[in-house]
DNA sequence: CTAGGGTTAG
């Protein structure tokens, strides 16, 4: 009878906003038809699908008679308004208040709900509740279990019952691909690729998505190639956003620009998603300039947009840009979040900015009602130890609600070196000892703080410990970007083509240095050994090969960038330093931890990382 | 005549 009405209404739900499907409320509501058959839960999808769980959940609370499909219904809306832990807290309701048991569509958004919060505890709960249910045969319901064992950690069981699954669809098997993808079984996600007969663009999306989150940069690149190769039409933007994550983090700065171009070519410059990865792909790749255009020509603008670029600009050391930006975010009316907070404490720290950073920190509870997280915590504390306040950075770090990581307490020692404040020193080397140490660089502060206070029986036991507990030093790598080709050198390198050349401009610039007034610091030297040979093992560590090939090798007068795998060691801090401006040139060095613009004979990272 | 599943950023 009222048909049209329920037709019209799946139209709304599909619209681009609310307001034909508010508008077709109050029309219904006028009609007196809100009760009225299907009407009431077709009306609560409606709300569901825009994000209204408000609306939805006064429609639910209203119903004088709630069946299986308004709780489908409900519990979808609460998933799809990213609140999945309020679906499994009222789901109890359903049997006990309601006297309802629940259906294969019931049991599809209680698992997603599942599969969203990673709780296997519930997860099995539900499964089992399944197993044992009329509609243990539906697929459906098991694509949706395959996803959340995958989410939840578990492959192999994900395997199981993706097998069961009687008729398989694309979904199932996406969902399985991705599986493999993101927990970085490679071969086996391909394998499954070639038994699917039709791949389409969701499949490759799952395989290059997921590779990309399980760190398999290089491998979702030659599957992107491989896909093009395969003349998949690129008809939605989820793909190249998440090879724009890729390049950022290979920090391949020409491999970037060419998905941006490739972003341009097919169309899909102005999508918010793809926008917000290529602000942050250029801050990776050290070209903060291409990341201000990409946001100053972004159509849409959302808090991520903002935040990308806060963060982008506070890692590179321009501060006072950062919070510039920050102050025209909230002037066009945004909203900060936590991550924009990161941001802005990490940038206040790097300029000595203390008051300001703390204030920050205030605002961001107060103002903001935003609660802070470790990241925050550690920020402040970073923001304290830099400028030597040194009391209060302690004070934080015996105060803050979370556990204290190696990392964290580790810094704290090395500010206290850096000020020279001994005593401290001592007593945050002997609550490090007592966590466990695991990072070798850490033996080496404890070992320096021991030290410095001529307590040779603690060296002696920092040394035994490092040594029983069998540190394995991760070895060190630059690689050194020039246009199209990149160079990777490890330490103490000894058998590159350019060998020669550059040993030569090596010593000639070492020679230069200590004309200036530099004496190697061997005090980042893990090994025991003579001091000559101590030298001789910072001569060769990586980054400096990879600087001397770029100048060798690159555009005179270019920018060098460098990429390394771990932290930039102090001594060749120094050391790029005094290059930067013997010869001229900006260097810009992206470590474990930050970035580092050397120019001038000065760093953008004042001294501190 | 109503309802359910997979991929994307700081």
């Amino acid at each position: 009878m009222h048909h049209h009405l329920l037709q019209s209404l799946r139209l709304c739900a599909t619209a681009g906003n609310p307001f034909p499907g508010k508008t077709l409320h109050a029309h219904i509501l006028k009609l007196g038809l809100n009760q009225y058959g299907p009407l009431p839960n077709t009306l609560i999808s409606m709300y569901s699908k825009h994000g209204l769980i408000k609306h939805a959940l006064q429609l639910f609370d209203e119903m004088p008679q709630r069946d299986q499909v308004s709780w489908a219904s409900i519990l979808t809306a609460y998933n799809k308004s990213n609140l999945p832990n309020r679906s499994i807290s009222i789901f109890p309701n359903m049997i006990v208040h309601d006297k309802l048991l629940p259906d294969h569509f019931v049991f599809a958004s209680l698992v997603n709900s599942c599969a969203a919060l990673k709780t296997l505890r519930i997860g099995l709960q539900v499964h089992a509740r399944f197993v044992m249910s009329q509609f243990s045969y539906d697929d459906v319901t098991k694509s949706s279990l395959v996803d959340m064992y995958v989410k939840c950690g578990c492959v192999c069981t994900a395997r199981v019952v993706f097998d069961t699954i009687s008729s398989k669809n694309s979904i199932s098997w996406t969902a399985m691909i991705s599986g493999y993808a993101r927990s970085g079984m490679i071969s086996e996600a391909i394998e499954l690729m070639k038994v699917m007969k039709v791949q389409d663009l969701f499949t490759w999306t799952a395989l290059i998505s997921g590779l990309v989150q399980s760190g398999h940069f290089v491998s979702a690149f030659h599957l992107f190639i491989e896909m093009q190769k395969e003349r998949i039409k690129i008809v939605d933007p989820f793909i190249l956003s998440s090879v724009i994550v890729a390049s950022a983090n290979l920090a391949a700065l020409e491999l970037g620009k060419q998905v941006h171009c490739l972003v341009t070519k097919i169309g899909f410059e102005s999508s918010l998603y793809v926008c917000n990865t290529l602000v942050d792909m250029y801050a990776k790749c050290s070209d903060v300039t291409a990341a201000k255009t990409v946001f100053c020509y972004a159509v849409k603008k959302d808090v991520i947009s903002w935040t990308s670029l806060i963060v982008g600009l506070a890692q590179h050391g321009k501060a006072k840009e950062a919070l510039a930006l920050y102050n025209d975010m909230i002037s066009s009316g945004v909203k900060p979040n936590e991550v924009t907070f990161v941001g802005l404490i990490y940038a206040c720290s790097h300029v000595g900015l203390v008051d300001k950073g703390r204030d920050l920190f205030k605002s961001m509870v107060d103002d903001f009602g935003l609660s802070p997280n470790l990241q925050h915590y550690t920020c402040l504390l970073d923001l304290y130890s830099r400028s030597g306040y040194l009391d209060e950075a302690e004070n934080v770090l015996n105060t803050m609600p979370f556990e204290v990581d190696e990392a964290v307490w580790a810094s704290l020692l090395s500010a206290c070196k850096r000020f020279g404040k001994i005593e401290m020193g001592i007593r945050v080397a002997n609550r490090l000892m007592g966590l466990g140490v695991k990072d070798p660089s850490t033996f080496i502060l404890l070992s320096n703080a021991y030290a410095g206070a001529s307590m040779w029986e603690n060296v002696a036991k920092v040394r035994k410990l490092m040594v029983t507990s069998d540190v394995k030093k991760e070895p060190g790598y630059s690689c050194v970007h020039l246009g199209k080709e990149t160079e990777v050198f490890y330490a103490g390198e000894t058998c590159h083509l350019m060998k020669n050349e550059m040993l030569v401009l090596l010593k000639d610039l070492d020679e230069k240095m200590r004309k200036k007034g530099y004496v190697p610091d061997v005090s980042f030297v893990l090994h025991d050994m003579g001091k000559h040979e101590k030298e001789n093992q910072l001569f060769w560590h990586s980054e400096r090969l990879a600087v001397a090939y770029g100048l060798l090798k690159g555009v005179p007068g270019s920018i060098i960038r460098v990429v390394k795998n771990l932290r930039v060691c102090g001594d060749c801090h120094t050391v790029l330093k005094f290059i930067s401006s013997i010869i001229g040139r900006e260097i810009v060095v992206r470590d474990a931890s930050r970035f580092h613009h050397f120019k001038d004979g000065k760093c953008s990272c004042s001294d501190f990382w």
